[in-house]
DNA sequence: GCCCTTGCCGAAACCGGTTTCGGTATTCAC
DNA sequence: GTGAATACCGAAACCGGTTTCGGCAAGGGC
């Protein structure tokens, strides 16, 4: 047999060897190496042992592919991220899909990606991706309060993890931040820097994110006994036009805040504009803490104080997930809470005026 | 047959339709059908025909994988990149992933990614997703102009574009951005504007477009016949420091420029610094004009003139030319250059001062 | 009218795995 | 010492495709 050319030998790339090579040098039939090697247990421990060890030293791969029109499962995890929507996870894409490959690759294990411009589309990917077996299973990078995508998901009988929470989380595996014990510390260390009067500016309704961070500065507020009035809560801001006019709409009520706390960073930038139309310096009679650790942060001046999202880590805890998931675990085991770590720089401290004075300073200038 | 239940299904997926079902239904042989949708002469056109009809009418799709381990490919692009390099191109990664995946899934084929640490590693993995077949080409983003990468994908047979090219071009394909033609016309725009000094600071000279850029100012500074002394070019910044570092040095020239023209915007992002350092505004005493279109560029004061990158249109191209590449054709047919498009913000306009006057100035306030 | 092409298709082998089925050899109970 | 259960493995079918090979029928040349 040697010296043979095999035909789909590409030039320059040694033949892999195939099950059949093994099991000639074993002198086993071939059905046996395979059920030696997936652990069967009418096969000798001897015998086994033996198929694996000759296995490794050939260096020997199954090719998966080939197992996967038999059992339906390639070892590939999918991922499929919308492109229409704006995405504050983007500027970390690289360390998230680093994260997730280095896991998976681990465990020889491959991604795919894809992307869709509508939810119609969204779904469509997924399924085509399954039918495809392009994909043993997902990973849905955030996820909405009601997510019809986990509707769709279980229906198939697809497997996934979630980067985030959701209202209905039966049978869900996830791996989420915590947003709420992120808002709960900014609001205590404003508190402890001595503001009395911290409001807060939320994210978009439908994000489940958005529901758990508030949950998060509700809880401190009330835990240190502070006003917890509508009108300092009530606000929605998203990107930097929507902190603009959030922050505008704060300065303006009769005692306004001393320190806002925003679920988002892009909606915080918005704030420096507000402040310098007002005359106010943000860090000293506006201080802000927000959410993401979005590069742009660190340009504004002062940097912005925000609590930073390890999205390598993120990518790594779900691929190892969704890996168990895929295997059969129970998604009742398999999910992660993990910390967000907060990046002080320059945009919170002691406030200079009380919310009176800062009125005052505000009328004056108006 | 009806009612019954495959093994392989999964909950709430209908079965999908076999080569095997297609050929039961037109009462062919499927040899014969899998010729026919191959396109293979011996097969009478009007069978052929017929076949394919059916095929599409069934909704049938050959599963890539069950072709592939008879083919060797898998209809599946790849795409590894480097973890441990700073890489401009990471805030458009979610823009080229989207238009490389549009363009595969158009055809039906998928994209694999991965990432590597170093660049061992990295060509470790190229191998290993080519062993796997989890890859029948690739996507190469960025070339050094030296590229090792190349010599390895070429050894192993693997086919493969470049997002860039490089010094030997030879059986390459590729798609660029001129960004040659954009720093001849940042150039041009300057001079356009009254600027007669104008500077260049480079990337690191490993990158090839590096040396493509220079070639761009070099080449306008001729044709316009100004000053082309080597201490307005010689000088390099991809960081926001060492764009710092570049412009103080070129304000300390007994004649200054009163433009830079910078090969990469995080480069030019530091002049900001410079400036306000010695008193000066960008756009008026100083202009500055860059390239990339990083979103940061958006936030300085004043905007950022530079030259945007479609990475949603260059992931599109490089996506259709692997494909083409893989089905065959010669990588000589297969490259394209496509224009960057400059935005003009507020850091480039008419000179306020004359280099002799800029001097006098700087040397006033030290 | 016969022979030789040529066109067209079926049958079967093949790709690299997994899984089912059945048959030996050994062990155990009696 | 015999029968039955058990441990272990080989043979073959199977998954969903592609490719090779060979054979039949129609067509063309003489």
């Amino acid at each position: 047999m040697r010296g043979e050319q095999p035909k789909n030998q590409r030039p320059g790339s040694r033949r892999r060897i195939t099950i059949n090579d093994l099991a000639a040098d074993l002198g086993l039939a071939k059905g046996t190496v395979s059920r030696a090697l997936n652990g069967y247990p009418d096969i000798a421990e001897t015998t086994q042992a033996r198929v694996q060890k000759r296995a490794k030293a050939l260096g020997y791969m199954p090719l998966s592919q080939a197992q996967g029109i038999r059992t339906g499962r390639t070892r590939s995890i999918g991922l499929v991220f919308r492109t229409d929507l704006p995405n504050a996870q983007r500027p970390f894409l690289s360390e998230f899909l680093s994260g997730i490959t280095q896991r998976a690759s681990a465990e020889n294990w491959t991604l795919t990606v894809a992307t869709a411009a509508s939810e119609h589309e969204f779904i469509e990917t997924h399924r085509r991706l399954v039918d495809e077996r392009k994909a043993d299973g997902f990973i849905l990078p955030r996820t909405d309060v009601v997510d019809r995508r986990i509707d769709v998901l279980r229906e198939m009988g697809t497997p996934f993890v979630m980067f985030g929470r959701t209202a209905n989380d039966t049978d869900c595996a996830w791996f989420d931040i915590s947003g709420e014990a992120a808002m709960q510390e900014a609001v205590l260390r404003l508190h402890g820097q001595g503001h009395r009067r911290i409001a807060y500016v939320n994210g978009e309704a439908r994000y489940n994110f958005s529901r758990l961070r508030a949950q998060g500065y509700r809880a401190a507020i009330k835990q240190l006994g502070l006003d917890d009035c509508a009108e300092l809560s009530d606000l929605t801001a998203m990107s930097h036009a929507e902190g603009r006019a959030a922050t505008a709409r704060l300065l303006s009520l009769p005692l306004p805040p001393t320190a806002i706390v925003f679920a988002t960073d892009r909606g915080a930038l918005g704030a420096w504009e507000a402040a310098m139309e007002r005359g106010l310096t943000i860090g000293r009679e506006l201080s802000v803490i927000a959410y993401d650790g979005i590069p742009e942060g660190t340009y504004a001046k002062p940097g912005l104080t925000t609590f930073d999202v390890d999205s390598h880590h993120a990518g790594d805890r779900l691929a190892a997930l969704l890996m168990r998931r895929i295997r059969g675990e129970a998604p009742e085991d398999l999910r992660e809470l993990a910390p967000a770590k907060l990046t002080p720089r320059g945009s919170d401290g002691p406030p200079v005026l009380t919310p009176a004075e800062l009125a005052d300073r505000l009328k004056a200038a108006a």
